[in-house]
Parts: structure tokens; C-alpha cells; sequence
RNA sequence: GGGUAGGUACCGAAGCGGUCAAACGGGGCAGACUGUAAAUCUGCUGGCUAUGCCUUCGAAGGUUCGAAUCCUUCCCUGCCCA
């Protein structure tokens, strides 16, 4: 086992907060293993790259020989995280958020090490308590510290909606820590507040509080917001290796850096082109979370982009029942389980995304002839073969 | 419970009897330009094999030649008061 020096700088490296360091340290010092907690609400199947600073984090806790411990927030997912919502979240039905439980674990062990990890659900305890024991809860804190939060706070100015329930969820994640004895919780920074809460509800049952190790939050695609499976700017770590790397060569200058940062952990070499240094990220990252030969097969395919001769494209039978141009593009996007509607498909016909061999087709109405191998290019990304 | 303001397309928000598939902004998509990046500029952005047809403005009914717009009932939300 690694000196206690060493633990604290390695586990401290690339965390945003912490709170606090020197209570880690004492935490650290007294040998045995610590119970590090990560809640993560099933609310939606899959893991992107955002979600995985955190797991990357809690893996180390794991080779240092501490013991991580995985709250599948089956109860949690039913109220829904309030946190940088400005709205309530639409309820999940119980069969939706196991389905999701199921592959969030598989994803999760693709960063975590199986064996080494205790999981539980919070409805275990959770779906246990009376009414009773949830006013007991309530009891514990007050309105005024619930109302601290920036969300509440802002959606409270803007006159929108806080529904009482959404007040609970801090309540409920903070009890977590109660039930697993946690000596650590991990977190986004946006998790601050509900990890707080935690220390506060350990404080009154007894316990020695958590040390709260807040994660920086990972931007999107869109390098504004954060990754986000609803906001459609992220990227799955089951992604194919192709899509992978296509989704992270289009991330902004400034993105590429903090995404070698919060994913890599290297700063970005300067010295090179940034295209070039973008390649070797998104090689990097694609790499981790699938091969080294998956990551050279996908950068070559990346780099074969203009030739297209050179690459893989899905093949595509133009239909017997339509020859005019519209319907052969929407049977493409439906053979690329992409479908779209005739208007859209009309207006990338219209605006010049399709092409035929790399002639522009902006004729809906037109009747193209294929022949076998003929590439016809969709959109920036997408491109099927003639079959 | 009383008063009051509202519920419009992915989001925000105009419209308040015909010219409304619905201004404007954001988002999204496409084109130009680039490093297939960003920024910028331009266009498009309900559905339909489409000079027309169909569905949409909280819900259901009604008035009218004609309703997002008027009336009735209902559902939902904010704010103030209790």
C-alpha cells in the first residue's frame, strides 16, 4: 500500500473541492480502508464521458485499496435530482429506472473494478420507511438551508415551480451516506449542496462526516453546457469507436484542452497542430474505453475521410417504390436508423447537404441512377454505398 | 377559500376573429469560409410522393361563412391575500 502522502496527492490530483483536505489526511492516516460513496441515479441507460470523471476517481480509490461503494439511486431516480434544473424532472416509471440500473452497472464496470465494488440501491432502506420516519427525516433540517440552493433560489425569483418533493432529494441522497457509513462521497461540483447534506445528517446520527471530494463537470460538445444525454452533446463510453472519435474531433479549441485535462489528465502538448493534437486526444480517449487497435482503426478511418474509396460505409439498396431523389435520401436515413422526416429530407436536398459522388444533388424531384459502389453522402457525418 | 396573471411549436416569447403552420430570439440542421474546429455570414426549421391536403396554439364543448383569437365548463401553474 502506497504512503499516505502519496495516496493524498494522487487522489487529490484533478479534484475541483474538497472538503476537506485535512480531514482526508486524518481519514487516511488511520490504515484501513475507506468507504467512498458514489450515488448515481438510473435516469437515463447510458454512461458518457461526462459521468466518467467521476467513476475515473473512484478507480483510484479502488487501486489504492479503498472500498467504493456504488448507491444505485433506484428511490432518488423517482424524485429526481433538482440540481441546475430549472424545471421539475418528469417522473421515471419503475421499469424504465431498473432497466437503466442494469445498464448503468454494466457500463459503470467498464471504469470500475466488479468485484471490488459493493453495490447497493437506496430503495433498500428507503422503500422501508413509514411516513413516519420520512417526517423524522424532514425534521432534520430546514427550509431555509433546503432554500439555499442556487436552483431553488433562481427558479423561486423567476416564479417557477419548486415542488416539495424536489426539496427532499437532498434530504434523501444525504441519508445515503447514513445507511453506507461513508467516510468519502464523490460528486460533480453541481453535487455540493446534496454531499453537504450528508455531512450534516451524519454529524446528527453520530457519525464522523464524510469528506466531500467534488469533480469539475464536464462541458459537452457544445463546450457550453454540460454533457448531457438530453441536451444531445455527449458521448457515450459505449459509443462505437468511429462514432467516438467523429463526435470528439468536433470539439471546439478551448473544450480540447479541458477534455485532456478532465479525461486524459494531461495537459495538451502545445507544440503541435491543434488538429493534430485533437487527433491524438480523441486517439486517446478511444483507446481508453475500447483498444489501442480500435483507436487506430478509427483515426485512420478518420484521416481516409477524403478518400472515400478507402472507408467503411454502411450499404444502402435504393428502394424498388420510390426513384425520385427524396425518397431515396429518406430510405437512407431510415437504412441508417436515422430517420427523418420529407421535409427535412427536402430541405438537405434543397440546401446541398446530399451528393452523389461528391455532385451536389438539389433536386428533390430528381431521378438518380445508381450504380454499384456509388457513394452518396448524407450529411457532414453520415454517408452510405450503393449497394 | 378570495383576488389576480397566465397555459402558444424543441425552449423562451409575440399574436387576441380572416392575409396564422403562427412574428421575434435561442437551440437544431444545412451551405459558404476553415483545421470536416471555433467565430462569422446565408438559408431552412409541424406532417404528407405537396402549386394542394392533413394535424397543431392546456382539454372538451359552443358561437361564426371562418377561431390560437369570442363564449361555456373543466384541468394546470405563478403571484398577492387568508
Amino acid at each position: 500500500m502506497k504512503s499516505t502522502a502519496e495516496q493524498l496527492e494522487i487522489l487529490t490530483r484533478g479534484v475541483a473541492n474538497i472538503l476537506s483536505e485535512k480531514e482526508l489526511l486524518k481519514k487516511l492516516e488511520r490504515g484501513a480502508p475507506l468507504r467512498v460513496k458514489l450515488g448515481v441515479d438510473p435516469t437515463s441507460p447510458d454512461l458518457h464521458l461526462g459521468h466518467s470523471v467521476v467513476l475515473e476517481k473512484l478507480r483510484q480509490f479502488q487501486e489504492l485499496g479503498h472500498q467504493a461503494i456504488l448507491i444505485i439511486g433506484d428511490f432518488t431516480a423517482q424524485i429526481g435530482d433538482p440540481t441546475g434544473r430549472s424545471k421539475t424532472r418528469p417522473p421515471l416509471s419503475r421499469d424504465d429506472i431498473l432497466a437503466n440500473a442494469k445498464t448503468y452497472q454494466e457500463q459503470a464496470f467498464r471504469i470500475l473494478e466488479k468485484e471490488k465494488t459493493e453495490i447497493v440501491f437506496n430503495g433498500e432502506w428507503f422503500n422501508k420507511m413509514s411516513f413516519s420516519d420520512v417526517i423524522q427525516l424532514n425534521a432534520r433540517v430546514t427550509m431555509q438551508q433546503m432554500l439555499q440552493r442556487e436552483d431553488f433560489k433562481n427558479r423561486i425569483a423567476n416564479d417557477q415551480e419548486v415542488r416539495l418533493h424536489e426539496i427532499q432529494y437532498p434530504i434523501v441522497q444525504g441519508w445515503d451516506s447514513v445507511e453506507v457509513k461513508a467516510d468519502v462521497e464523490l460528486g460533480g461540483t453541481d453535487q455540493l449542496f446534496n454531499i453537504l447534506v450528508g455531512r450534516d445528517m451524519q454529524k446528527i446520527e453520530g457519525m464522523e462526516p464524510q469528506v466531500v471530494m467534488c469533480l469539475p463537470i464536464l462541458e459537452g460538445l457544445d463546450g457550453v453546457q454540460k454533457m448531457s444525454k438530453s441536451l444531445n452533446n455527449y458521448v457515450g463510453i459505449t459509443e462505437p469507436a468511429e462514432e467516438m472519435f467523429g463526435k470528439l474531433m468536433s470539439v471546439s479549441d478551448e473544450l480540447m484542452e479541458r477534455y485532456s485535462i478532465l479525461l486524459v489528465g494531461e495537459e495538451l502538448a502545445t507544440d503541435e497542430h491543434p488538429l493534430e493534437a485533437k487527433k491524438s486526444l480523441a486517439y486517446k480517449i478511444v483507446a481508453r474505453y475500447h483498444s489501442a487497435g480500435a483507436a487506430e482503426q478509427a483515426l485512420a478511418n478518420w484521416n481516409n475521410r477524403g478518400n472515400l474509396d478507402e472507408v467503411k460505409l454502411p450499404n444502402f439498396d435504393p428502394p424498388a417504390d420510390r426513384t425520385d431523389l427524396c425518397g431515396i435520401v429518406q430510405a437512407a436515413f431510415a437504412a441508417i436508423e436515422e430517420p427523418k422526416s420529407g421535409g427535412d429530407v427536402r430541405r438537405l436536398i434543397q440546401q446541398g447537404s446530399i451528393q452523389l459522388d461528391g455532385e451536389k444533388l438539389t433536386d428533390p424531384k430528381f431521378e438518380p441512377t445508381f450504380e454499384s459502389g456509388n457513394v452518396l453522402k448524407l450529411n457532414k457525418k453520415r454517408s452510405v454505398r450503393i449497394g
